[in-house]
DNA sequence: CCAGTACACTGGTCTGACCAGTAGCCCAGA
DNA sequence: TCTGGGCTACTGGTCAGACCAGTGTACTGG
């Protein structure tokens, strides 16, 4: 006979678990008002400290903010990558992950967006990805290069027609920035280094748009390895070979 | 001149971010205590309701945990994917994530892992991996197979040497037999499902074995869309099929 | 019609209290 | 010597009540 570890099940507990309900099962739809904490307390039948609690664990999953002030009581938020983005930080942080795992990563994402958005691209991607590369290579200023930059993996992703695909694109390229933007910031010919991630975006662009999916990752994994290896610590290059 | 947004910055919150450095700068290790929350609240200069949300917060990141009675004060916790998995999680349920998503996540995910561990595997990985299999060819009942192919999976992610790989994997994985585990466990035919899902494990590891990492990755991909594809709606199998 | 102002009410914080439950100690009994 | 049972000091969980800064709204006077 196998027993099951009893844990207690504390009321903020309940609290989150029923609000979190709530929200999953669509009853709370986002821009949807909660009640008030004072009112809270009372269909809840527990003090106000009780309901802060379980309202503070839900607001750091992003799933509900309230403002001071606001009669309207505590909004429901749209799902947003924000609290996935924050955790794989913590884990990247914690565990021993450093650019050359993020990086390695990234190409495996990115690499498998390329593939699938060359197979699926309608006339209506390749036109937001024609815009997009467009305004890289309108861009004044590095700051803006970078927003563009992302703009265009995003859409790239979105083209991929997965969720999950451009949440963890998302994710894994705000870590990797974040890691390096400095370096980057402080490189001497940022120009130049403009140009030629412009090119590599031009190339792989072409190749999703021959539908030519494999060419597309290949592309893709390459360009990422050429832009960023520089800054991989040399015992680390090998990691990233294998994917080429 | 360009402006940038405040926002208030709360007591809690400036509690969370002192602990959270100390944790992530490595003057709090895994396993020491904080001190209590009385305690805390002299160290802060705040109210104790004030304490305690800060550490709601840190507990609902898993980065501490606390018991009542317990004199030694909260504990600070190694890092773990937990998180991350319930954000993700949220996400998935939140955004339409269906099971074609999902498995076509993993199957990105998994082919990547298995054409990294191929490449970089060494004898004590084989060693491993055939314990591994021969747990799942042993195993007695279904739910004993489940946890051994889980198992399975873990060590080959693991012999990618990619923790971004073994953590998204583990989440994926996790989050897919939620989906399907009531089908599976009322499926006709269960034994021999599981004979199938062992001849297809033996294929992939002699791959592995091979250091054959293209053909590694695919037959992997390819298990996964012989195994699971019956539960995924016939008109969103488009999605898996460029993938293999 | 609009700017300005009051007001009711919100969430953020503090204080002080009580309770159930735990760790660690001491001590009686084997 | 070891073991089990209390005892105790303390923990975190919860509640109640209070105050404050700041907000939305409705009312006001121009």
């Amino acid at each position: 006979m196998q027993f099951e570890p009893v844990a207690p099940v504390h009321a903020y507990q309940r609290i989150v678990a029923q609000i979190e309900e709530a929200v999953y099962s669509g009853r709370l739809k986002p821009g949807e008002r909660l009640p008030g904490e004072r009112e809270l307390m009372t269909q809840f039948g527990v003090g106000r400290s009780t309901v802060r609690e379980a309202l503070r664990v839900l607001q750091a999953a992003e799933l509900i903010r309230s403002r001071p002030g606001d009669p309207r009581g505590p909004e429901v938020l749209a799902a947003s990558p924000g609290a996935l983005q924050r955790s794989m930080h913590r884990l990247a942080r914690a565990e021993h992950v450093g650019l050359a795992e993020l990086l390695q990563f990234r190409m495996v994402l990115d690499g498998s967006s390329h593939l699938l958005a060359a197979q699926l691209r309608t006339d209506a991607d390749l036109s937001t990805l024609d815009e997009a590369l467009a305004a890289m290579a309108a861009a004044d200023g590095y700051a803006e290069f970078s927003r563009a930059d992302v703009a265009f993996h995003d859409a790239i992703a979105r083209t991929s027609r997965n969720p999950l695909l451009v949440v963890s694109g998302e994710v894994v390229r705000g870590v990797v920035l974040e890691l390096i933007e400095d370096k980057l910031s402080h490189a001497p010919d940022r120009t130049s280094l403009m140009e030629t991630w412009l090119r590599h975006h031009a190339e792989v662009l072409e190749a999703v748009r021959a539908a030519d999916g494999a060419s597309a990752a290949r592309l893709a994994r390459q360009a990422l390895y050429d832009n960023y290896v520089e800054y991989v610590p040399e015992d680390r290059r090998a990691l990233l070979t294998p994917l080429l």
